[in-house]
This record gives structure tokens, C-alpha cells and sequence, in this order.
DNA sequence: CTGAAAGCGCTTACAG
DNA sequence: CTGAAAGCGCTTACAG
């Protein structure tokens, strides 16, 4: 049914039913109530793209996650952090198309095509690794893009971002260590560090050297991303790890699971002999056993302040251009030695 | 830029325009590769909204999650479901929205909403837990439905479905553990079980009456949807656990992790006390340590056949219906005692 | 407060 | 093979 038929059914005009169902009071209220009652008993609803195409507004938004994302089961930070933004668009009558930028179709990635198209009215990016097209596209702004998480190589300062501090994480995870003078402190991370990664390092490094404590080169670890090669990379450094007593600050959750698991099959206790430290706070590493100490990344707040810059830019709102580091909190479990500080 | 405006700029009318783009045969190949290439170059690409609504195609598709579905972080095999779905529609060019049918709007539901405002081409429904408006709304066809996963209290006929065979997967567990004869057989499973835990539970039944082996009310224990609540249901039975082997099957993977911590919490063995399979086989539960036995669920399979049959629905072409009860198949892993059969 | 009409940017039947 | 024109189903400036 068009609102041409359904405004023939309740002899009233097409404008006055558009009118009604966008809830304008320029129809008074009774028939107004009348209008939108009727349509509901019919189950009647405006068409979505004569109106997006009338008014230039989607009712979407598009989530693109990055290149290196292997998927939402995998990798259940994003998970979570979709699901965060899922909830927080919804309250705003917004609908979520869910886009991955390494798709690439008739030479436009995904990401080109939707927002060249105008299928969606604004973006949530997540992490800044994205090309240098895309790049030229979202500086274009065609459509409001906000970029959330990780920060990349290189932070630009047109750009509107809610990223996590890396580096303050890794301070937090250095000066819980670094009261624990007896154990040998190792940071096991991925091959190629990006930014992040690296960031991790440093502040890291940071609150050790407020306990005079120094990494050495044979202190850092590499590995692969994924559960598997860091149980391998223990493996490997076995003798490392039962020669006494080690702090281990992992890059990452994922990375953690597999360094625990080794640690367990080593016969290591935990944390008499192994703590254990990682960053992000994935909703699954409260729940193995034991459970870890890790950096929580306050996704709540990162994602409320998203959606709510987001939706202020496609309606046109004067925003300051917004640009935070979130702080990370250590959440202390069952990997670490919990004293009062 | 419109298309008009293209056109202009290449000195050829708009038909052609949109002929050219969309990869019709009529205009030559030359001057067709030509407007491509061009088209590239200036990043001009159709919109969108126009294009639905000329066509009344929309190139999206919509995944329908359950009303019971809590996140996708926390249910890891509606994360993988959705991987799979989003990889496997990106090969037909579909973009994908994901929605939740508890979300509610202007007395119609997001699911309603999107049906009737035609803003996707089809739906992917995950479980068949729907409304009675929502089934009412399937069963018009507006829009090609495929209802996946695991089948709700009531089948429809009328509908085409690919459901996991949980009966068959329950067998499978049944079977197996009626070869320990040593080992009391328990079943842990939710408070109120719907028709699917109930259909798991009976498999394994009938796999274990093969073996002379019967489950008595006090065999089977209940907690929540959740690994802390299974992990305090262990914990409550704990005499029960430790006063002899045991052979539990558990009804999904997420209960599993609670009944695993627990059982290594109270000092068992696993599997030399404790033998444990469960069902989903979400990726981390090959992950965790130990790693668990579980039923696979055929995610692929069913992925695959329901996205080409919704396509093929989408464009018009006659398909018999299909109804499907895909088998689980079991893999062992550490939690249970593995002897060749 | 209400309706007739123009126009959002496409596709495609039709005429040439 | 190509273009002019109609129309997809809305919203809104305009006139009353």
C-alpha cells in the first residue's frame, strides 16, 4: 500500500497522512492520533527509500570494522563494542548495517560504495587503519565519520575519534608490577607492532621505570595474533618461564588466553609463579578459569559518546570537533596477586 | 552528483548512463568501459535510494535476532552464525542489517518496521521464537524468510527452514557415554526448557538406551542460561560430582565452561573423573583449557544453502521449499576419554 | 489547517 | 544502439 491509497482509504490527502505519520502538529492532535492508529490496524508504514530519497536521510548508520578483522566471534572486543553501539543507535531510531572495509567490489570498497551511495547517514569507524582513499573519502565529508578504539600509525586532526589509551593502560599494568620486585616482568606481543601495540609497550615500560625496572630486549615476546601462537610462544620460552618467578603483561586478551593455557600445562601455578596481566577486558575472560586481571577499556562510555556526536552531526548540529583518550582501569582477578596499593 | 550530471559531463544522456553502470549489454562495450572507468575516476556511483525505489530492490538483507538474544558477545554462536552470513552475502553483493525483534517502535516492531517500510530484500530469522503478528507478517511474504538454527515449539509448513537436528546431536552424546558403563550419566540443562533442549535431551536418552543406560529425574540438574549460574549449580551438587565418575552432557557449550571450572575448582579430573560433552561448538571452546568435547553444529552448511535459496527467492526464482534438519557431528577433544569405536 | 504539485535520482518501456 | 519521458512513493514549499 502507498500513502496515496492509504490517504484515498481514510479520505484525506497524501500530505496529511505524511504529515501525521512524521508526527507533524501542524495536523491537530485527533486526527493526527486517528491517522497513526488506522495505520497501525492496517500496518501501514512509509517506504523507507521513497522517503530517504525525498529527504536525503537513510535512518542507518554503517559500522565499518578494519582490514585485519577476522570476524565477530574471534575477535569479541568488537563483539562487544558492536553490540554496545547496536543498543545506543537503537534508542536513537537508528538502524546498523554492519560493513567490513578489505571488501572490495567494481573497484570501490564497501565502504566507498555505501557512503558514495548514501546508503547509510553516518559512520562509526572502528580503529584508524584504513586507506588512503577512504581516508580522502571520510576527510571529504560526505558523511559524518567518527573513529573509535585503537588509534593507528597516524592520528589526523580533522578528524572527530574516541580511542582508548593505550599507553595509560600499560602504565597501570607496569606500576601493579612493579611493586612485585621478585618477578622477572615480561611483555609478549605481536610481530610488527603497530602504534597500539607499541603504545602498550611504552607505558608499560613507563610504570615499571617508576619502580627502577627495565624490559630488556629478551624480556619481549612475539607471537602471532591468536590463541595458538602464544601458547606455541610459551612453549617455546619454557625455561624462561619455569626458571622463576614472571609477571607477564599481555598486548591483549586473545593473546593472554593462549599464555595462560601454556603457563597451566607448564605445571605453573597461577599466580604463585606466573601473574598475569592483559589489556581489554573481553566479557569471556571474566568467565575461564582463572579468570583475568586485565585492562577494562570503558567501551560504554566510548560508544554513548560515539552515537551521540554521531547523531548530532547527521542532523546538522554545531559540534566541537572531539577528539579523547579514554583511560583503561585495572580490574584485578584471578591471574594476579591482589594487594591493597 | 547525480547521474543527470554525469551524463552531462560525458556528453551522453542519462539512460545511458544508468545502462552503462548497471552493465548492460545494450550500450557497447567500449563506450561502457569507458563510463566505468570514468565513473571510477570522479567516485561517482548511483544512489542508492533512487535506485531502490525504481527497482524495489534494495541490495540488503536482514538478519533477525531472537527476542532472547543478549549479545553477540555473550552468544558466540549467533557471532559465528553472523560471520558467516555476512561472508556469504557479501559473495551475492548484499549488504547486511542486523535487527532485534525484542526492539520495539511506534507499536511496530523493528522486524515489522523493516518488512513494511521494504527496507531490506529478505531476512535470515535466527530461531523461530517469533511473534504472532511477526509470523503473520512471514507468512504474507512481503519479503523472503528463511528461519535457521534451532527450531522453536511449533514448526510451520508453510515456511522454509534449516535447523540444527538437536535430537540427533543428543544421540550422538548418548551413544557415546553409554560405552563408560563406570560413569554415572548426568544431563545439565535450563529451567523450562524449550522445545530444543528438551529434543537434546531426548537424543541423548535414546543414545544411551542403546546402552541399557536410563537417566533418572535426579540425573538431570538445572541452572540458568549462563556460565556463572551453571557454575553454582555444579558447585551446589557438588557430593553428587565427587562421590564417583560421571559422564555429563551438557545442553550447550556456555553451560559447559561453568560445569568445567567447577569440577576443576572441586579438584576432578578431567576427563579421568569428569567427562564432559557439549553442543554448539562455539570457537572458543577448542580454545579454553582443557578444550572441550562438543557436537558440531554445521554452521556452514546451513549458512551457505539458506543465503543462495533467500537470494534466489529475492530474485523471483521458483524454489521448492526446503526444510532441514541438519545432523551435528561429535568432536572430541580433552574433556572426554578418547577410545576408537 | 489542508491539498495540489513539484521534485528527490534513478530505471525502463517506448519510439526512433 | 540511444534518448526523452514517465513514474517509483514519498515530503514540503506554496497557495488557499
Amino acid at each position: 500500500m502507498t500513502s496515496r491509497e492509504f490517504a484515498k482509504m481514510l479520505g484525506v490527502s497524501q500530505s496529511t497522512i505524511s504529515r501525521a505519520l512524521n508526527g507533524s502538529t501542524l495536523v491537530p492532535d485527533e486526527k493526527r492520533h486517528f491517522i497513526q492508529q488506522k495505520a497501525r490496524e492496517v500496518g501501514f508504514i512509509l517506504n523507507s527509500q521513497a522517503k530517504s530519497l525525498r529527504t536525503q536521510k537513510t535512518g542507518t548508520i554503517g559500522i565499518l570494522f578494519p582490514k585485519h578483522f577476522i570476524s565477530m566471534s574471534a575477535n569479541r572486543m568488537l563483539a562487544h563494542l558492536y553490540d554496545c553501539i547496536q543498543q545506543e543507535m537503537h534508542k536513537y531510531n537508528y538502524d546498523v548495517m554492519t560493513v567490513y572495509s578489505s571488501a572490495v567490489n567494481n573497484d570501490f570498497s564497501s565502504f566507498e560504495r555505501i557512503v558514495r551511495a548514501r546508503k547509510v547517514d553516518g559512520f562509526l569507524v572502528m580503529r584508524m587503519e584504513i586507506s588512503k582513499e577512504e581516508l580522502e573519502l571520510v576527510k571529504s565529508d560526505r558523511v559524518p565519520c567518527i573513529f573509535m578504539m585503537n588509534a593507528g600509525d597516524k592520528i589526523y586532526n580533522s578528524l572527530n575519534y574516541l580511542f582508548s589509551d593505550s599507553e595509560y593502560g600499560g602504565y597501570l599494568a607496569g606500576r601493579y608490577f612493579g611493586k612485585f620486585p621478585k618477578y622477572r616482568k615480561l611483555f609478549i606481543t605481536v610481530y610488527e607492532e603497530k602504534r597500539d601495540a607499541r603504545r602498550r609497550r611504552e607505558g608499560f615500560e613507563r610504570g615499571l621505570s617508576e619502580f627502577d625496572c627495565q624490559l630488556a630486549d629478551e624480556d619481549i615476546l612475539y607471537c602471532n595474533l591468536g590463541v595458538d601462537s602464544a601458547y606455541q610462544c610459551i612453549m617455546k620460552n619454557k625455561q624462561l618461564i619455569k626458571s622463576g618467578k614472571v609477571a607477564i603483561f599481555s598486548y591483549s586478551d586473545t593473546l593472554a588466553i593462549g599464555v595462560l593455557n601454556a603457563c597451566l600445562d607448564l605445571g605453573c601455578r597461577v599466580p604463585e609463579d606466573v601473574q598475569l596481566i592483559s589489556m581489554d577486558d573481553i566479557p569471556c575472560v571474566a568467565e575461564i578459569h582463572p579468570s583475568l586481571s586485565t585492562l577494562h577499556i570503558p567501551v560504554e562510555e566510548m560508544v554513548s559518546e560515539s552515537c551521540s556526536l554521531l547523531v548530532d552531526l547527521i542532523d546538522g548540529k554545531k559540534r566541537k570537533r572531539v577528539q579523547k583518550w579514554l583511560h583503561p582501569n585495572l580490574v584485578l582477578r584471578d591471574t594476579t596477586i591482589n594487594i591493597e596499593s
